[in-house]
DNA sequence: CCACTTTTCTACTTGCTGTAGAACTATTTC
DNA sequence: GAAATAGTTCTACAGCAAGTAGAAAAGTGG
């Protein structure tokens, strides 16, 4: 998986956080700091979309783009990448646990346990 | 935390398989497929120092490097550092011990249970 | 077809990493 | 302790990813 870069990344977050898919106008309008040109924006999620990160729907007149994976899975996905370069996975999983919390263990056990 | 070049990743790669700090020529001969000049290794190595990957030992006069953190201690932290990005950490780690393999599912139950 | 909107192409800038020579500093040796 | 040698830092450049956007092309409404 591809690394974000700032603004990749600003505009992924105004992606995850909306429910409907955005046109590059709305994203613009969405970032209201960085004074993009409409430009800036279509190269960005034109390479967001090349490395698999929102897909776009070329139909509609102003493209329309939404995230390929929400927040959550891909912040688990990134978790299992980092995991998954691990020769001793179980270590790993010690030390991260390890590492968290008593109420964060209690959730683990929670889920692990279904529910 | 910053992220690792290739060259870089196989420099701690070595330093974390070894259990003594080593210098910089110790490093070279330990990466022989790419031959690199002395003061190659002891640029990325200084890099690798400013980003807080190694310590060094400048007392020794060849210097001697080790790594900060073992590598599993490494991969627990990136692994905290993307979830501590999350804003609904339950969330992610749901998504997370979803896709983990049965086994290792077993594995986890048994880390949260102390052994 | 024509004005207008939207997208793609092209391009420049900046920062990080790989790479190493030049210059400087410390150590050893006679 | 000055010369030779070993080791370190400084400086520099190339390549690539990402930020940024104008120019050119393509699609759309009338």
């Amino acid at each position: 998986m591809a690394t974000l870069g700032e603004l990749e990344r600003s505009i992924m977050e105004v992606l995850w956080a909306s429910l409907e898919s955005l046109s590059a106008y709305d994203l613009q309008d969405a970032l209201p700091d960085r004074k993009l040109a409409p430009t800036t924006i279509l190269t960005v999620l034109s390479r967001l979309e090349k490395k698999g990160f929102v897909a776009r729907d070329r139909a509609s007149r102003p493209h329309r783009y939404r995230a390929a994976a929400d927040r959550e899975e891909h912040m688990a996905e990134l978790m299992h990448e980092v995991l998954g370069g691990a020769s001793n996975r179980t270590a790993v999983l010690e030390r991260f646990v390890g590492q968290v919390s008593p109420e964060e263990a209690e959730t683990l056990r929670r889920i692990l346990n279904g529910r």
